[in-house]
Parts: C-alpha cells; sequence; structure tokens
DNA sequence: CGACAAGTTGATGTTACTCAAAAGTGGTGG
DNA sequence: CCACCACTTTTGAGTAACATCAACTTGTCG
C-alpha cells in the first residue's frame, strides 16, 4: 500500500535513522543488514516483551509501529512511549536488565536483534548511535511529560502529530508534512491521556480549522507554520533562546 | 533545623544511595567521599544546569532537592523530574552530551562533581551503580508519564508522595511514612500537572480523610494501606501479576 | 451480505481551572 | 516586642475542559 517494492526497503529505512545517529564503519553496517535479513515478523497486539522479564537482548523495530504501555487494574491504559522504525529497544547499560515497561506491537512489526558493536570503543560507532538514540528517547520522554502535564487537548495532540512526523521522516518514511499513520484514536487517546471521543472531537476541530487532515492512514500537515504555533513545537535545531535573565 | 550535627552526615547519606545500587569497591568510596567533600552550594531557585548547555561533567546531589523544569512562552511550567540527596545529574554514555533540560534548585543544595569510575569495567562497581541509577531514574519517568496521564489529582498526589518518600528512605532520610518536605504546593502543581489551589484543596480532602499530613516541612503517611490502595502504587520488590494471557 | 471495528454525534456529568481575596507564616529591622 | 514585608496557604464563586454513557454511522474484510 505504500510503495512500489514491499520487501527489502523498509529494512534500510530503518537502518538510515540508526546510522545517522554517528558514523558507523563498513563492518558494523554489515552486522546490522546481516541483523535486519533475520527479523521476524509479530502481529499486531502481540506482547514484544512483558514487563518485570529479563532482557535476553536488545531488539531493532525494523518496520511497524510498536509502544510501550502500562495497564492499571481497572482497565485505564496509558502508552508510555511510541517506537518507530530504526528505535532500539531493550538496550540497558548495566548488567541483567529487566524490562521497565511491557512492550506491545501497535501493528505488524518487524524486529531483529540489535548487533553488539564489535569494538567497544566509546565515542564511536555502533557503540555511539545505541548511546545517542537511547539519550534521543529520553528527550522524547520528557517531551511527553511535558505534553502530559501542561499541554491542552488540541496541543497534545497537534505536538503529538509534528514529533511523529518529525521521527518518521528522520527514518525515511514520508515527510514531516506527510507521514504513514498506522493507529486507531483509541491508541492516540491512550498515548495521550485522553479518552477517544474527546480525540475525535478535537481532531475534527483541527481538520475543520484547516490545520491538518488525517485520512486513510496518512497525516497531512496542512499549514505547519500555524501547526507549531498552536503547539508551541520546538523547533528542530534552532538556537534555544530560554535565558531567563534575573 | 533537623538534626544534632548538620555538616557532615547529609554526606553520606546521599552516598549510601548510589552505593547500594551495585557494590562499590574501597578505593572507589574514597573517590565518592573525596568528592563529596569538596561539593559547593547553590542557593534555592538558582539554575544549575541550562537546557541544550554542554555537559562539563556529571554532578552528584549531596543535599537539597532539585528538578527537571520547563517552561512554556506563557508562564505554564513543568517539572519533569525531582532530585534527590544521591541522585546523579547529567550523566550520560555518549560523546559531548547537552543538558536535554534546564536543571535548577528547589532547595539550597549541595553539589559535587562525580568521579569517574577509575577502571571502566562494567558490571562492576561504580560504573555499574551509575548506570543502574540512571536506569531507575527512567523508571521515575515512566512512571511520571503514567500519573499524569491517567491518573486523577488525589490518585497524582498520593501516588507521588509515596514515590519520594520511597526514594528518600532509600537514601537514609527519614522513612516512607515520615520524611522531610521542603516543597511549596505550587511545586507540586508544577510537578503533578495541576493547578495549586487544586493541590491544596485535594491535599486538604486527604487529610480530612485521615490519609496523611503535610505540616512544618513533614509529611506524615498515617494510613499506608489505605494510601497504597487510593495510588494503586506498585509494590516495592513484588511479583508482577500483570500477565494478560491471550 | 453480514459482522466487527473504528469513527461520529448528542446529552449530561465531573473534574479541575480561573479569578479574586482573605488569612496564616516566617523573617527582618526598628 | 511589634510592625512590616513577602510568600504561602486557604476559601469562595463561577467557568471551561474533558469524561461518560449511549446510540448511530461508516468503513473494512471475509
Amino acid at each position: 500500500m505504500n510503495g512500489p517494492a514491499p520487501t527489502s526497503p523498509e529494512t534500510s529505512f530503518a537502518l538510515r535513522r540508526l546510522i545517522s545517529f554517528a558514523p558507523v564503519e563498513a563492518d558494523e553496517q554489515v552486522l546490522l543488514q546481516r541483523a535486519a535479513g533475520s527479523a521476524r515478523a509479530i502481529p499486531a497486539r502481540r506482547e514484544i516483551l512483558s514487563q518485570g522479564a529479563p532482557i535476553r537482548q536488545p531488539l531493532i523495530l525494523i518496520d511497524g509501529w510498536a509502544c510501550h504501555a502500562h495497564m492499571l487494574s481497572d482497565g485505564r491504559r496509558q502508552i508510555l512511549h511510541v517506537l518507530l522504525p530504526g528505535d532500539v529497544l531493550g538496550m540497558s547499560s548495566h548488567s541483567d536488565p529487566t524490562a521497565p515497561t511491557t512492550i506491545i506491537a501497535l501493528s505488524n512489526v518487524l524486529l531483529c536483534p540489535a548487533p553488539a558493536p564489535p569494538v567497544q570503543q566509546a565515542e564511536h560507532g555502533l557503540t555511539e548511535a545505541y548511546a545517542r538514540s537511547r539519550a534521543q528517547d529520553e528527550i522524547y520522554l520528557l517531551r511527553h511529560i511535558i505534553r502530559l502535564g501542561r499541554l491542552s487537548a488540541p496541543e497534545r495532540i497537534m505536538d503529538w502529530l509534528l514529533e511523529i512526523g518529525e521521527r518518521l521522516a528522520f527514518a525515511g518514511l514520508g515527510t514531516p508534512d506527510l507521514f504513514p499513520f498506522p493507529v486507531t484514536q483509541e491508541v492516540i487517546a491512550d498515548i495521550l491521556g485522553l479518552t477517544s471521543v474527546h480525540v475525535n472531537r478535537t481532531i475534527q476541530s483541527m481538520r475543520r480549522e484547516g490545520y491538518l487532515q488525517i485520512k486513510g492512514g496518512t497525516v497531512s500537515i496542512l499549514d505547519r507554520e500555524r501547526c507549531v504555533r498552536l503547539a508551541e513545537y520546538p523547533q528542530i535545531a534552532s538556537a534555544a533562546p530560554t535565558g531567563i535573565s534575573r
């Protein structure tokens, strides 16, 4: 549905993102390619990792969407973090790591083991790429806290959509203004701490006012300027003018 | 105000927490003690690290409370994470790290440089302690997302207080049911994504119903059983019965 | 075509926010 | 000891945002 040849291109997309974090040596790239070749498929809704379980080995998401999720005893669900192609799951820097949360597939996904860097040399290659990927994930977590704590429903939705668009574009899957979007409004609600009904009404209102369009599993940002303003979305690679003097 | 000799004991409290994460060799403990001895004081409200600035060197919080905070342009503030004695700031595993958020002192604090482990041996000593401390911080971030996304105001406040009590007790500062508490209701509001007025009313209601007491900079959990139930607080070191079959 | 999931709509309820002011608290200097 | 200040907590009344409940409609896939 989303391109000419659906078999091998996704692989390189996912790896492209990871490689962009740091200069990865040719031999390491081969390791990645080989790992990606052995990726296994997991159907939507299936649990990938369960909370508290020991992590056998870190994984790379090659295709599809997944998420960290937490259920409360009365059925409320909060999705903590969305995982997109190229994201690394379960990478930890200490011994005997256990999964801090349950990870489930949001769509059909392809997963492969994350190859260990051949040389454990810091500040270079794959080691550095993994470290930066993890640091970036932490930034997304922090931004998510801001969203949930201080943004209104329209702001939350817009801010999150802009982030997803940016992340997907980073992996070569669409552009920041037009990207594939395989999740239901119920999932959006569980990510953003809202109800699906409220998500629906809010999206409709944004659609009516010409901000964006969501149709057929695709998001189009129609007026990026206004969208960014609505969400106070932090500009990519801009000087941070956060200086609050005295 | 909080004990007989206010000069040196805090130092060992903070280090106790860090050391508890992994067996730290005697020589490494000496490094920590020496670093703590050179701690410098920073007054409340002062900025410790600003967003986007390069991190010169990781720090250990020896005494007092600090936090990661983010301001929106219209004055809204979200506190992302609270830092307590023994917490490590700005520890990163990749090269040229920059501060993902601004860190400010919530009270007067003592800070010292985090000594680099003498032997860069994974799975042992200080390296492992730092790694586990960071992993634990990530778990607190995830829990915070659940709080903000899916818990009501009373649940948020209770859940957060229980977490703070546990963390302080872990560092030897009070017990999980009785601990020092140097922050205003306005700060609580900015942590929990509420307004200070609503925090006030909610705390009063919990006080009236016998859950807890907050007075004179001290929190007392009066009925832990009921508090834990109110917040669905995850039990420490309990088997995780999260198995959702099929 | 039928069944099931997803999206949409309406009516109503509740939680939490806003604005504004009063009352309490602690520190400082005369 | 008191007066004063700034800050924090508390209270009240009105409002806005979001949730809830319950249909109904649309779309998709076998």
